[in-house]
DNA sequence: ACCTCCGGGACCTCCCGTTGGT
DNA sequence: ACCAACGGGAGGTCCCGGAGGT
């Protein structure tokens, strides 16, 4: 049978699906019919819609390389813009006005699914947490003044792209993305 | 009967159900609950959820005092941050899970409804050029240097200070708004 | 517009469908196409199929002549054996195995809906109460003895009935409904 | 591994969950949830859910003790008393909302399943015979008018149970089972 | 004998927008 | 302007049973 497991069909599908439509917007014969799967098999393989799309989270929010940005090669600050370059490619691929889906699903859901906000939550935060150690590295490094609360400074950047995510889903203009590094490391970050 | 227009209540009852729920998850029978009308009467004032929603988003933007932030008095920075201390105060004081009506439209809607995008955009950008024209005064002042791009950095600090509502909103947790502050004012901006 | 109310309509398709398959049995498609309604109307009109039950469940009960029984003219006794034939009367004639919707639901409905089964239990004890009242009137009148529980025994009649009921309806044979008559007044009650 | 055969594990848990639940309400999965068993071994041992309950059905009436009652010791009616009382007891001990299997399934499986029916109207029949057995020997003992048939009354006092388990279950409460013994005994069969 | 995976179809509920009469 | 009643169609979920491999 060469057919593929239809549950990774299913998340597969719901990926693409959820991401472009969002939560409440994508409809469970949306995400079958995307996946290709019948409609009667999706609740084999998932609970419910919410968990369906709590697994497609996990697997968003893994996709980022932060063991990259932790400790690649490379001046901390260098590989920390390399870092956001990166992402905004991969988002401006797939089309920008499909933004974030952690973005996404933060303002959607809220209220909604606790699961999944928990998730969200923790995966802006393990991201956070990230960007502080390379600004901690760039601190040591003498890339950045040490006064700096590097963790405080972590979030604020991710919120920053988050916020430029937000702004270029609506405008469908990627130039907000462009900004947010530029802004970043040639202003903010400069010396 | 002091009743007031009719059209006024749904803007109202809408308002807290939209901002609450989001588009899609606010149906029609919610908004007319929530604003105590009859459910038939709702398409004598709105062609649809979508118009009352954009009416809803209209008011939402212009209830942000831009006039203040421009040409108020004090020391300009001192202003911008006055500014969004009132904006986080009053976000607070709705609950932090609500978020920002411009933040949660700009990615639930994107993909959905062109007009409301449009507005939402639109109101990114005036609010930007307002905390630009706020960073320009500061230049003219002396409080920032002449050689940062105000327009880009004005875009910035909206675009960080969505993110930190969308976290603050799957958090249920205000300190990222706190932290924008701070970090903006006592660490980004200061000397 | 010669359209009866849809509600009617509904409460009497709902009516016979109930009794027939008996609630889970019976669907809501089942149901609205029996009352000759589209299925998007039902829930304008009821909040759930429980909803719809619980107002059948009303009219059936309310369809039993107890002020006849309480005080209608003739000897008490005979009255009440009047009372116990119009109702087999009327089981037979739409056909023994659908039973009594009362009975159906007390054992159908247990652990599945409370307003139904309150409902039902306050039939039942209406309907306890009013034979109970005739007993009495037969026990003033010197038909019965003095001696007997007049209350006990209309609960127990009654309990008598609805098992002949259940029998009835699984046998397909009205036979256990008469010897109810039978046994109850010709032996029982006899002196 | 002790497991007992998958069969007998699945009759037990349907006799649980369809006693329960009732037939339509129970459903294959809350059956094989309850009895522990992969849900594709189902059909392995029965052809459908009526076959097994069908030989829940069985087993269930298997379990009236009829031969303890037509030939027990002690003096027929305090023994027919006895009888009802354990039956009592033990429909006490489960569970007065639980109701009886054969009356539950009498009102609910109507229309439904014949064979079910079949059995359940038999069961009747063979619980009514050996009660009239009982009230026979009264009569050969002197314990009841020799004027009265014992067959009619048989199936009246079982009828009068199954109607007071009803009550009993809708209700909530044992005392229409009590009142049943009472009744039967203490007024209407004594002297 | 067992059981994982499968799926066509139906479940109850609710959606958004309309119709027609006051 | 108002609104009670309406309705085509979809919402997420779960049904009973079977296919196919171990």
């Amino acid at each position: 049978m060469p057919q593929r497991n239809l549950r990774e069909q299913l998340v597969e599908g719901a990926s693409r699906v959820l991401y472009e439509k969002g939560f409440h917007a994508a409809s469970v014969n949306d995400i079958v019919a995307a996946a290709g799967v019948p409609k009667g098999s999706f609740y084999n393989h998932f609970e419910s819609k919410e968990a369906l799309a709590l697994e497609v989270t996990r697997r968003y929010s893994a996709s980022y390389d932060l063991e990259q940005l932790r400790s690649g090669d490379g001046a901390p600050l260098a590989r920390l813009r390399a870092h956001f370059e990166a992402v905004i490619e991969r988002n401006a691929r797939q089309g920008v006005e499909l933004g974030c889906l952690l973005g996404n699903f933060s303002t959607e859901l809220a209220g909604h699914s606790q699961v999944i906000c928990e998730h969200v939550a923790a995966s802006f935060a393990h991201w956070s947490d990230a960007v502080a150690a390379a600004l901690e590295q760039a601190q040591a490094a003498g890339e950045l003044d040490h006064g700096i609360d590097a963790h405080a400074l972590g979030s604020y950047l991710v919120d920053a792209y988050e916020g430029a995510v937000a702004r270029a889903k609506v405008s469908g203009d990627r130039a907000p993305l462009d900004a947010f590094v530029t802004t970043t490391f040639d202003v903010l970050l400069a010396r």
